[in-house]
Formats: structure tokens, C-alpha cells, sequence
RNA sequence: GCCGCGGUAGCUCAGGGGUAGAGCACCCCCUUGGUAAGGGGGAGGUCGGUGGUUCAAUUCCACUCCGCGGCACCA
């Protein structure tokens, strides 16, 4: 038989012909020994492969090195088959089940009587040096179906034989062996354990439920990072500690904002200095929501359990409500959401169609029983503030009305430095009130006016509000972390339960289309985001403290009020810190808790009528006679709008 | 809610069957010091709660509450 050629067509347009197949690490070599080592895997017309897969006919070949993302994958998910094989070899009646990749590491999943616990992590990391010190040789086998069903059942891995059970028929089933461990893999590997390096390292154990349903078993999870060097991995772990230090229930104890305590699981007892924090975010959202057009209500936060059965709340989302009743036997709720009370005043009196559209907005506190393993500081809470509001307008309205709703969204996050956010549209979810027509209907206008923006968006199948399809904006902080905060849902549903209409040009009733819609969402959730996002310094608007003034001896005291005096009349949150403590030490202390400002002022400034002013950070001073430092803080202090 | 870990002074944490300790913070005294900790002294805790084992429990056990890391759920 006569060897074919094969032509192989490198990324940078070379073309390489051979007298014959040959593999991928002969191909690499043919091209370097420096590649020739470090290669891992390969493309082939784009399809990755093991490098040691035959090359038999005409094809592109890209080989993937750890500097390609790809790379990155796969010693990430060589990481994880190392790991198990590490558990399997200190634990041979662990069973194994799956181990993917995930952002910056990797997690495998194991079933076992006794849950590991961190304390066995050492270990099996040092077993993993050990697993990649003996340079394991991986291949890659295919497997009769049933026979590695049968071979995974002989080996009491049960979940592996049902994952091979669940694929679907005419799938390959492959295996992939190193050393005395073989584990089912789609693949592809690294030619061997060796290739994985030492930049790895598991982070915590964890309870996870098999397939991700909380109605199975849970199984035992261990998460590891893994990188391509020491370096980077370093990098990585710096990265953590540096997140750590922004962890808003940290920064919320030091900097005195606000605490939580046992008598009320997932509630917020807010300080002074937090409080104040809050009330501007309020301020500032009164002010731009005027400006678009708003008015504001206040709505009950106890209401008839009878109108939470009107709304559907009890039947769709009761298991997340607070009930409570009164010595007179009456029934009530607290509200979860503010939309019933909303429509309440909605309905009072005749509305026209002149009257439309209504944005009626309301910081309306809400309260919903979340369950206890959600809870978590200030982003996942038992009873939050919304910055709500129902927009009420015709179906023709809708349109406009929700693209305005999006540019208000984005430019009110622009102020606070958030400029990439995602846009998400999700539909409706299984458990839903309402007809399919009904939900039809919303969809398609929701989904057209989305559109009508003319922004990206990622489509959430299901994931719709009970009453109506919507569109979430989630936005990406300082650290690249996302966060679900705005919120736009059409509703045609509320609307029809409590029959609310407004009077046509033709002297009829009609029912108005309801859209619900929150931009930060809640606002304790987007305090913590904030906090975490600014690391504690928040802009000079919106800190709690805007300047300390603090005096050098007690000569400067009576300068040193007269100072204070002339910022709280213009409107600056100020303090004043006359104590008998050295400069350095008022410094540092007022640094800490993140005052943008100080005003330092000794003799000299009172004599000559000047404030030393010292940003937080900053090692400058600068002097500037005292009316005018007032003046440019008051001018820097104002509210974004 | 589920799995694992934890709860000791205001905070961070050590300790451990014989009723507790450090640093910082707090209070008092000395110090008047130019931009991130001046010095000395003092006060402060029924060791999350309830039961149990024990001569004796903060320590061991059970239950429970709360927190932390995930999972599931979600603003």
C-alpha cells in the first residue's frame, strides 16, 4: 500500500508536507524541539486533539502550548484528573464522578460515607506532586459501551457508569488512563502528568448535590486553582487576599456602617455613618428619577393575606414570605414586593388614557424569607429596600417607556464608575400566573422593545418573573465581578387580577400594561457593591464622612472650629478632632476609616487663615486659604446628576 | 434548606476537664507632638444558648441558634 502525503497547514500559512501520517508531536518537533516540549494538545481544522493523535490527511494544525487559553484548560482539567487519581490512590472507595474546569481552576466531585474535610487537603496535594513527579503517561482508549459500563460498575463507580449510561447513543465513549487510573473523559490531555507543572493548589471543600438538584445526594467537592506557573499562581492567590481586604462586611464593621446580629437573621441595623450612605443613594436616585419624570409613593409594608392570593404571591412565591397575624384573629403578610400596594393606589380614582404613562416610584421596604444558607451580608439579605417603580401605560407606550428605562439605568451607573453592563432576557418560568397568550403577548413586546434599543443581550430561558418576562442589566465592578442589580419586567398579568383600567379616547375601559422596574435594585445589596467596588474610598458624595479637621496642639482648637463651623454651613459632612493625640496618630486612624479629607491645621494655618488639606492615600498637602477650600469641596461634594 | 467548618473581651485571635489570656480599641494620668500607631496605668468575659456525662464543663456529648465556604435558591 502506498503511504499518502499529508499536508499540514501551520497558523502562520506554512504548509508541511509529509511522506506519511504522523502524530502531532512529531509534527511539533519537525517544527522545534522547544515546541516539541511544550506542546499539549493540538487543533486539527479547529477541533482540539490529543497531541499524539495520528494526523492522516490534509489539515490545519495549530498546536496549543500553555501559552494559549486552551493550554491554560487543559492543564486545569489535567489538574482535576490528577486530583482524583490522588483520592483514588489514598482512598480507593471514593467514587469519582465529574471534574471540570471552571474560572481559574478546577473542581472534581466525590462520593464518599466520610465528606472530606480541609484538613485532607494537604495531603492529596502532596500525593498530586507525587503523581506528577512520576510523569504518568496519558492515552486515550476507546471503549465499547457496555463494556465500560460494566467496568465502572465492577469498580463500584456507580455515578460513572451512569453518566455513560446517559450519553447519548453513537457517542464515543473514551477513557483516559494514566498510571493505574482511568477515568471517562471527552479529553483531550496532555501527553502526561509531568506536563502539569507545580502551579497548583486546592482551595476548599465544599457540599455539592449530584447533577446540581438539590433532590439527589450531596457529594463532596473539592475546588483547586491551577496555573502555568508559580508566578501567576501567586498572582492569583494575591488577587484573593487583595479581594479579601474589599469584603464589604469587613470594610462595614471598621468603618462603623452598619452590623448584623442574631435577633433578626439577614436584616440590617444600620449605623449613623452607614445610614447616611444609604439616604444619599436615596437623595440621588429622588433627584434623577424627578427629572425622568416620576412621582413617588409610600405603600404599606403589612398588608391582607386575601390580596397577596389575589396577586398570586402566596400560591407562586409563598414559601419566601413573612406572615404574621393580629390578637384579632386577622391574617396578614409582609410585603415581599411593593407592586400590590403600587396597583392599590393606582386604582384609586378613574385614570385616563391622559394620565399615561405613570412611573410612580417607591423606596419601598421589602421582606422575604430567604433560605438561611443564602444569606450573605448585604448582598443577599432577608428584608432589602428597592428602588421600585410601576410604570402604567399603554401597550403603544411600552415600547418607548422601557428603552427609556434602559438609558436610565445605564448613565445612572456610569456615575458610580460602572460602564460595562451585561443586558440578560429572560422568559417565562415554569412557575408562572397567567395564560400562554398572555405571555406570548408580553414576551414579543418586551422582547421587540429590548431590541428597539439596539444593545447586546444574552437570552435566560425560564428565568422570568412569576408575573412577567424581563430584562436584567448586570453590571461588572472594579474587581470584575457581576452583579444582577437593575430590573425591567413587563407585566400584563397584575393588571388583569385586580382589574385596574384607565378610561380611552373612545370613552371605554381598557387595562394599561404594567412595567416593573428597579435600578439598583436593592439598595442594601448596592451599598455592599459599592463598598467592595470602591474598597472602602467612596467618592466624596457619598461619604459618610466627607473631612475630618484635626489640629496639630491645641493651639489651633479654636481655628480648628471655626473651620468646622464654616464646612457645616456649607453642607459638608464634617468632624472635628481636637483630641490630645499626635498628628500621626489622627492620620492614621482617620485614614483607616477611609475619610477622603483632612483638614490638618497647627499654628501656622491659624495665623495665616489656611488648611493644610491631605486627601486619603496621598502623602501632599496642599495649603489653601480656608474660604476656598470650603468652596472647591463644596463644588467636588455635589450629587452626580 | 443541604454538606463541611466555626462561635472565647468592642475587634483580631491564643488556650483548653479544676470557673480564662494577648494585641488593638476603651477609661485615667503624663506627653503640645506638623501628616499612617508617644509613654504609663486601669477597667472589661456567666467562653452563642439549652440539656447531658462528670466530684468538677468554657473544654467532652446531644440538640439548637447564629456565622463562614460552597451547593441549591436568588435582588
Amino acid at each position: 500500500m502506498a503511504s499518502q502525503k499529508v499536508k499540514i497547514t501551520l497558523p502562520d500559512g506554512s504548509v508541511k508536507v509529509f511522506d506519511a501520517a504522523i502524530t502531532g508531536e512529531q509534527l511539533a518537533a519537525s517544527i522545534g524541539p522547544g515546541l516539541a516540549k511544550a506542546a499539549l494538545a493540538m487543533t486539527v481544522d479547529g477541533e482540539l486533539k490529543d497531541i499524539y493523535s495520528p494526523l492522516e490527511k490534509d489539515a490545519a494544525v495549530s498546536i496549543i502550548t500553555a501559552k494559549d487559553e486552551q493550554g491554560l484548560e487543559l492543564l486545569r482539567h489535567d489538574c482535576a484528573h490528577v486530583m482524583a487519581e490522588a483520592v483514588k490512590e489514598l482512598w480507593p472507595k471514593t467514587q469519582i464522578t465529574i471534574g471540570p474546569v471552571i474560572e481559574n481552576g478546577f473542581y472534581y466531585d466525590f462520593a464518599r460515607a466520610e465528606p472530606f474535610t480541609k484538613d485532607d487537603l494537604p495531603k492529596i496535594e502532596e500525593r498530586m506532586r507525587e503523581i506528577v513527579k512520576r510523569d504518568e503517561t496519558i492515552r486515550r482508549e476507546v471503549w465499547d459501551r457496555d463494556k465500560a459500563i460494566k467496568f465502572f460498575k465492577d469498580q463500584g463507580e456507580a455515578y460513572k457508569a451512569e453518566i455513560i449510561s446517559d450519553l447519548p447513543e453513537g457517542e464515543e465513549v473514551s477513557l483516559y488512563r494514566q498510571g493505574d487510573f482511568i477515568d471517562l473523559c471527552r479529553g483531550p490531555h496532555l501527553p502526561s502528568t509531568g506536563k502539569l507543572g507545580t502551579a497548583f493548589k486546592l482551595m476548599k471543600v465544599a457540599g455539592a448535590y449530584w447533577r446540581g438538584d438539590s433532590g439527589n445526594e450531596m457529594l463532596t467537592r473539592i475546588y483547586g486553582t491551577c496555573w502555568r506557573d508559580k508566578k501567576e499562581l501567586g498572582a492569583y492567590l494575591h488577587m484573593l487576599e487583595e479581594a479579601e481586604k474589599r469584603d464589604h462586611r469587613k470594610l462595614g464593621r471598621e468603618m462603623d456602617l452598619f452590623h448584623f446580629q442574631e435577633e433578626s437573621p439577614g436584616a440590617v441595623f444600620w449605623h449613623p455613618k452607614g445610614w447616611t450612605l444609604f439616604l444619599k443613594l436615596i437623595e440621588y436616585m429622588r433627584k434623577r428619577q424627578d427629572d425622568a419624570g416620576y412621582v413617588e409613593i409610600s405603600t404599606p409594608d403589612i398588608l391582607d393575606r386575601e390580596l397577596w392570593v389575589t396577586s398570586g404571591h402566596v400560591e407562586k412565591f409563598g414559601e419566601n414570605m413573612f406572615y404574621t397575624s393580629t390578637p384579632d384573629g386577622r391574617e396578614y403578610a409582609l410585603k415581599p414586593m411593593n407592586c400590590p400596594g403600587g396597583v392599590l393606589v393606582y386604582a384609586q380614582g378613574l385614570k385616563s388614557y391622559r394620565d399615561l404613562p405613570m412611573r410612580v416610584a417607591e423606596f419601598g421596604k421589602v421582606h422575604r424569607f430567604e433560605p438561611s444558607g443564602a444569606l450573605h451580608g448585604l448582598m443577599r439579605v432577608r428584608a432589602f429596600t428597592q428602588d421600585d417603580a410601576h410604570i402604567y401605560c399603554t401597550l403603544e407606550q411600552m415600547k418607548d417607556e422601557c428603552i427609556k428605562v434602559t438609558e436610565l439605568i445605564l448613565d445612572i451607573y456610569k456615575d458610580f464608575g460602572f460602564a460595562d453592563v451585561a443586558l440578560k432576557f429572560s422568559d417565562r418560568p415554569e412557575r408562572r400566573i397567567g395564560s400562554d397568550e398572555v405571555w406570548d403577548k408580553s414576551e414579543k413586546a418586551l422582547k421587540e422593545a429590548l431590541e428597539a434599543t439596539g444593545r447586546d443581550y444574552v437570552y435566560n430561558p425560564g428565568e422570568g418573573a412569576f408575573y412577567g418576562p424581563k430584562i436584567d442589566f448586570v453590571l461588572r465592578d472594579a474587581i470584575g465581578r457581576d452583579w444582577q442589580c437593575g430590573t425591567l419586567q413587563m407585566d400584563l398579568n397584575l393588571p388583569e387580577r385586580f382589574d385596574i383600567y384607565y378610561i380611552g379616547e373612545d370613552g371605554n375601559k381598557h387595562r394599561p400594561v404594567m412595567l416593573h422596574r428597579a435600578l439598583f435594585g436593592s439598595l442594601e445589596r448596592f451599598v455592599g457593591i459599592l463598598i467592595e467596588h470602591y474598597a472602602g474610598r467612596l467618592p466624596l458624595w457619598l461619604a459618610p464622612i466627607q473631612v475630618v479637621i484635626a489640629t496639630i496642639t491645641s493651639d489651633g482648637d479654636d481655628y480648628a472650629k471655626e473651620a468646622h463651623a464654616a464646612l457645616r454651613e456649607a453642607g459638608i459632612r464634617a468632624e472635628l478632632d481636637i483630641r490630645n493625640e499626635k498628628i500621626n496618630y489622627k492620620v492614621r486612624e482617620h485614614s483607616l476609616v477611609k475619610v477622603p479629607v483632612m483638614f490638618v491645621v497647627g499654628k501656622r494655618e491659624a495665623k495665616e487663615g489656611t488648611v493644610s488639606i491631605r486627601r486619603l492615600g496621598s502623602q501632599n498637602q496642599e495649603i489653601l486659604p480656608l474660604k476656598e477650600a470650603v468652596g472647591a469641596l463644596v463644588k467636588e461634594a455635589r450629587i452626580p446628576s
